[in-house]
DNA sequence: GTATTTTATGGTAACGGTACCATTATACTG
DNA sequence: CAGTATAATGGTACCGTTACCATAAAATAC
């Protein structure tokens, strides 16, 4: 009988040390041994002391995964993020990540690639581990997507953008605002001639949008627009300011819709000995850090991204914890600052 | 009896759809749903069907906690990495993620922050969540860390440094390689006077101390070093460059232990007017995606991030599934990039 | 046509914890 | 001092899935 029993147990278990095994140590049952270790204050002193010897003696470590089951709380967050070579959700995702460690909460990444079809896979990927906590970086557009979501019943929180529907929490700010104020800013130190380097994606798309129809409103001459697509990358920037001294070569304000792109105009600018911000403005999007830094110092639209990432995570493990969060809908705004680069 | 049945169930059960409602709508047994799901061949083309349909018409996700606890098998994979503000690591980190996706796994990501207490509890939480590998960024230092990883009996692969003893799989390269080569390659410039702008991290500490070894094996006079600690900002490097300019006014190269910091160098030379690489050479290490095209372009030491983060999650893969690995230990090289600032 | 393998399905018992309820010992109340 | 609240501990069932074994039906072998 103890023979099969042994038997069974090396054939399913993972050999590892349980807390039956603990409490059998320390000479008490199973779920007292696990109050010692989850809640010790609702153990004896002496009770307290010996689970907590043998655990330091056994080298047990929990099983979250089987805790998890039994309680329903997985203590995990999923992050969605559609890169993080994007070096401007970098600083979000730490902060997030930091966060949420401090809390006893686990962060589990998934990446989109800015790819809807990944978006999908990942999504059923991240609900089937019952996560207590979503955090997307922007809007769920696919109302497949917001559907499946919802039916989770898991706390969202959607950022870096905002919606009048969001499906549960929202920490943004306007891209919309940040076109228009851009134009305003631009037109404001006297530029004429505006043009935008914009990637392909929907957000930026929006800041571009409200670009154009700010300096058309005002009277302007239309934005020429350069759109690298996909690719983000500093040579692409560097490429695109190519194009537009070629064929508008009046142009004397240029809004990059990241700073990894204005720091490829500026470079570019540089290398063509053309006076920055004398012939040319320029301003990114972003500030990433090191933008200050550099000569000349870069115009940027800053976003708070440490300051979304922690919101966020304060957000999500309130919810997780049962308690309501106040007030779910949060505009951070952002800010232009202004540099030597306009 | 069945009330009483319902009432248990609405205590405890998270209310989700499970496999059990699937398989009572599809008029199977629990098990064949599970195997309609997970092993279609193994089960009529009918019962298939049915499942599918099942599954469908609920919206059933699997429930991967549960899964996981009956099968040992989380699918998860843990990366441990110091910060992914550390641009150098990002990448790694982007392609192990996507390659583990692809391959049915998900990511949980922990930070150190270079703290060895930090890294002491994320190990401990994340043992405790029994993924199927972890990935460290560097070697594990401490002991206790060590005997914990290898008592877990989790497949491990360390990467980005090499060691004679590593705890399981290891991909990486040789630090004091790089600071040897760094060190020749200067030399072989006609450098004579060198300099360090050098992290207080163990990995740059070690690549400095061989660059400072062969330098002074090759008789030219000691190196200057300047270290900046944890501060590996872009400022950072333009403060230091002030350093060694007031200090050491006859340095004529400078090995930097990371891109960013070897851009700050460089911005700062050129905001004195010295220039790059006729008076000061500079080489940075990392080669972060846009050094190439900066004007100057940077020489640095390049790691191949991505092929680490390819081959770790190919190895934690196999491993996970019972594969074993052939050659677990590589040496990935690195390369001298020679660009316009030496 | 019987013996033997293969295929498809199901029953049952884990996996390693925690929720819920019950029980006993102790402290407090009037 | 009985009656009641409180604290400490334990028993049991269950979380949602899969491993393991058993069984029945179909296919193949001889």
């Amino acid at each position: 009988m103890n023979k099969r029993e042994t038997t069974r147990k090396s054939r399913r278990s993972s050999g590892a040390i349980t807390l039956r095994d603990v409490a059998k140590l320390a000479g008490v049952a199973p779920i007292t041994a696990s109050r010692a270790v989850n809640t010790p204050d609702q153990v004896s002193p002496e009770v307290l002391k010996k689970v907590q010897d043998a655990v330091q003696r056994t080298g047990y470590v929990p099983n979250r995964v089987a805790g998890g089951l039994a309680s329903s709380r997985s203590r995990l967050i999923a992050a969605v993020v559609p890169s993080i070579v994007v070096s401007v959700f970098v600083e979000t995702i730490e902060t997030l990540n930091n966060t949420l460690f401090e809390a006893g909460y686990q962060l589990m990444l998934g990446q989109t690639g800015y790819s809807p079809v990944r978006e999908e896979a990942l999504l059923e990927a991240i609900i089937g581990r019952r996560p207590d906590g979503i955090f997307l970086t922007g809007i769920m557009q696919s109302s497949r997507g917001r559907t499946r979501l919802l039916a989770s019943g898991i706390p969202v929180v959607e950022t870096w953008d905002l919606t009048p529907t969001p499906i549960d929490m929202l920490i943004g700010f306007s891209h919309s605002d940040i076109g228009r104020e851009v134009a305003n800013f631009l037109v404001a130190k006297g530029r004429k001639r505006l043009a935008l380097v914009s990637a392909g994606d929907e957000r930026a798309m929006r800041r571009a949008a409200a670009f154009q129809n700010t300096v058309a409103q005002r009277g302007f001459r239309e934005v020429f627009v350069d759109n690298v697509g996909a690719s983000r990358s500093l040579k692409s920037g560097r490429h695109a300011l190519g194009r537009i001294l070629s064929q508008a070569p009046d142009v004397d304000a240029i809004f990059c819709s990241s700073d990894l792109l204005a720091m490829g105009v500026l470079t570019e600018a540089i290398a063509r000995g053309i006076p920055v911000p004398q012939r040319l403005s320029i301003i990114g999007f972003g500030d990433v850090p090191y933008m200050a830094d550099m000569v000349p110092s870069l115009t940027t639209v800053q976003i708070n991204g440490r300051d979304i990432g922690q919101k966020a995570a304060g957000f999500l493990v309130a919810r997780a914890e049962g308690r309501s969060v106040d007030a779910p809908i949060v505009d951070v705004g952002f800010a232009i600052i202004e540099r030597d680069s306009t």
